[in-house]
DNA sequence: GTAGGGTTAG
């Protein structure tokens, strides 16, 4: 009689579900009673097979007399279970044994059942748990939002925020913490805002937790503004606060507006914690303070954080972005290294602070120790190869996303775009654009910049129109792409109808736009018309745009334009060297060779010396640099027969060297130099030597190509039969038959 | 049962 009524507070649930009577079951009860209970449940046939194994750590026996002694308490005992799970077998031999003892609408041990199964990454299991409970309680909500927004699934978390209001179940102060998160991950600040109107609907304004969740994303989504308004508003400002507030700074490009707030922040006696410090380095590491930087380091040595993984990744990075990468490495080093981020912070670190073959080792390296890259690491593995520019090896990367789980992941994708087309070949870059099934703006934009850089305006141009038909609206980056495409082709019409349509795509034109157009303009030699659209700018002009008319001055020999526009640069960037020699190239071009003395002066002055120039040349997968007049390399003796060789070719041809070039290059006292050896002349005379017959030659220089090498560069390709590809600091050159894909307009 | 942090494409 104690068995049943003990039985009976435990059953009645199942009273309903099952269509026999109590006494029908008892009847059917066999040697293993509890085994029938399992039915009811159709969505989780799977459990009888939990069922009948054996239970993670429930001794029957010892069940059966806790519920005879009636002191078996179910809420206890599943919560320290639940806690020791780390895997979903355990959870579905709890979740058996709750069905099994008519625990499943338990909603105290199904909130923590959902949770513990959202913190094991199995989400769909505790989505299904949850739709069985019946009229789920606000505790079971905030458990599943929380699951979801916690694993980055913030649509499927205001998927529920929103479902639960459907259904009358009023959100609560824990509800918003999460909702809010789930809003500033999708930088959903419309929406965000709704949920602030809900959050004073429902009297939570005065709740730090909702408080601090609001700064958050506000401080996230850019409305930096708004953020500060709610902090100075708050009548408990916690650590939480203070950080939401930098790190939102920090992460919205402004450093020192983050570096501010913490100095009120210690200025207001609040001691900061290792959290904090993660984003004052971010701050830091993006102004590029690096003193500030290692301050921070030491603080965090002092106050004893330094064991703290995050915090060593953020300072790892930190070195990184300031190009201290060996120090980084020191760091990454002395870490065991299996935290994926920071693989990725050492990765991305190489290749954006010029070790990018050091990054694509490390990517290797990482494969060989069977650590699982993610999306992010592919990415910089990615820029690491565009940044080398040897087509081989983006190859390898391209073979490898496709067998991999990455293959549809549009970031990558766009980032495989974005290689192939600075590693030379735009048809590659296509394929991978074809091949996407996902394509954002971001991919449209990659491709329509690739085709920009070699100089393809109609395919950009038309890709453009196709991007609008499949309903992807442009943004800013797609008309760079766009009028850079016609800069590189001389559509002058065209670039300068596309930029007079830029707002009516609700995009404000930024600096850059400004200066394609002053190019633009410039180029096609309308210089007064240029300079005028500079004097009507609404913004005030940058570097970028009077190098634009610099070049263009250039170009035409408008020697007092150019003069005005050196100045500018050289009052807005005075330490740049390629403003000095732009100016120089246009006293050059106008024979004023008092003006290039001049700013020769000028320069040394300043300290600064030319930028010297060099080629690299990819053959078998192996680059090489080679130097103006190099002659170091081993077969330096054949390189030299075979450029005295095409010099021959080249003069039977009819080829008149363009004295200008060799006057102002033997004015900026490289005097032994001739003009045939020119690093790019060596890299093309290697090329030629050492591929067989018809191999296109795939060439990258750091400077941009000079007259006298991109005339004799064409007639080249057309008497050896072979392709050339250039690239120079600006674009690509396509060498074929005697002609310049750029059209020599450059 | 709650909140803040590290890497990141054009």
């Amino acid at each position: 009689m104690a068995l049943n009524q003990s039985l009976f507070r435990l059953l009645p649930p199942l009273s309903f579900l099952f269509p026999y009577s109590i006494p029908s079951i008892f009847q059917r009860l066999g040697p293993n009673p509890l085994k029938l209970f399992i039915f009811p449940a159709p969505k989780f046939k799977f459990l009888t097979y939990y069922y009948s194994s054996l239970p993670l750590t429930l001794d029957r026996n010892l069940y059966n007399n806790n519920i005879l002694h009636n002191v078996f308490e179910p809420e206890s005992h599943y919560t320290s279970l639940l806690e020791k799970s780390t895997h979903k077998t355990h959870l579905n031999q709890v979740h058996a044994q709750l069905y099994a003892f008519g625990l499943q609408n338990n909603g105290f041990i199904i909130t923590k059942f959902i949770h513990v199964s959202c913190s094991l990454g199995e989400i769909n299991y505790a989505h299904k748990v949850f739709d069985e409970f019946p009229n789920p309680y606000v505790f079971l909500w905030n458990a599943l939002i929380r699951g979801y927004s916690s694993h980055n699934m913030f649509i499927e978390a205001i998927e529920m925020y929103n479902k639960m209001q459907e259904v009358y179940v009023s959100p609560d102060c824990f509800t918003f913490p999460h909702v809010l998160k789930a809003c500033s991950g999708l930088s959903a600040v419309e929406f965000g805002k709704a949920v602030h109107a809900q959050v004073f609907r429902h009297g939570l304004e005065s709740d730090v937790f909702v408080q601090n969740g609001l700064v958050s994303l506000y401080a996230r989504c850019g409305k930096i503004e708004m953020a500060r308004i709610i902090f100075h508003q708050l009548d408990e400002r916690n650590i939480v606060s203070w950080t939401s507030m930098i790190s939102g700074c920090a992460q919205n490009a402004l450093p020192s507006e983050a570096l501010r707030v913490f100095g009120e922040m210690r200025q207001s006696n609040v001691k900061p914690d290792w959290i904090v410090l993660v984003s004052v380095l971010r701050a830091y590491s993006d102004a590029g303070d690096l003193e500030q930087g290692k301050c921070v380091h030491s603080s965090v040595i002092k106050m004893g954080f330094e064991f703290e993984l995050d915090l060593r990744i953020a300072l790892t990075a930190m070195y990184a972005k300031c190009g201290q990468v060996m120090v980084a490495k020191i760091l990454f080093n002395e870490m065991d290294g299996q935290d994926v981020i920071l693989w990725n912070v050492m990765i991305s670190g190489f290749a954006k602070n010029g070790h990018a073959g050091k990054a694509v080792e490390l990517f290797k390296n990482m494969m060989t120790r069977n650590i699982r890259p993610d999306s992010v690491t592919v990415q910089s593995a990615i820029l690491a190869c565009a940044h080398v520019g040897s087509l081989e090896q983006a190859r390898w990367m391209d073979d490898y996303v496709y067998h991999s789980e990455f293959r549809d992941d549009i970031c990558v994708n766009t980032a495989l775009i974005d290689m192939f087309a600075k590693c030379g070949s735009v048809e590659l870059a296509r394929k991978v654009f074809d091949r996407a099934i996902d394509r954002d703006v971001v991919l449209w934009s990659a491709i329509i910049v690739g085709y920009g850089l070699h100089g393809q305006a109609r395919e950009a141009i038309d890709l453009f129109y196709a991007m609008k038909s499949a309903g992807v609206q442009p943004n800013d980056v797609t008309f760079i792409g766009l009028l850079t495409a016609c800069n590189h082709s001389g559509l002058v019409k065209e670039g300068w109808e596309l930029f007079h349509s830029i707002r009516d795509y609700d995009i404000e034109p930024r600096h850059q736009h400004y200066a394609c157009l002053v190019d633009l303009l410039g180029r096609s030699g309308h210089l007064e018309k240029a300079y005028d659209f500079i004097q009507k700018m609404p913004i005030e002009p940058s570097v970028s745009i009077w190098g634009a008319l610099l070049s263009a001055c250039k170009i035409f020999r408008h020697v007092t334009l150019g003069e005005y526009a050196a100045e500018r640069l050289f009052s807005l960037d005075p330490m740049n060297t390629g403003h000095y020699v732009q100016l120089s190239n246009l006293y050059a071009s106008a024979r004023m060779w008092g003006g290039v003395a001049k700013v020769r002066v000028l320069m040394k002055e300043k300290g600064l010396t030319k930028d010297l120039g060099y080629s690299m040349i990819e053959v078998n997968g192996k680059l090489l640099a080679f130097r103006m007049g190099d002659k170091s390399h081993p077969r330096s003796e054949e390189i030299y027969q075979e450029l005295e060789m095409l010099d021959r070719k080249l003069l039977e041809a009819g080829f008149v060297p363009d004295a200008e070039s060799a006057l102002h290059d033997l004015d900026m006292e490289d005097k032994e130099v001739s003009l045939c050896n020119h690093s790019e002349r060596l890299a093309i005379a290697y090329g030629l030597i050492s591929t067989p017959a018809g191999t296109t030659l795939r060439i990258t220089k750091n400077l941009r190509a000079c007259v006298n090498c991109h005339s004799a560069t064409k007639l080249i390709s057309k008497l050896v039969n072979r392709e050339i590809v250039v690239r120079d600091a600006n674009r690509f050159h396509h060498f074929k038959d005697g002609f310049c894909s750029c059209g020599d307009f450059w």
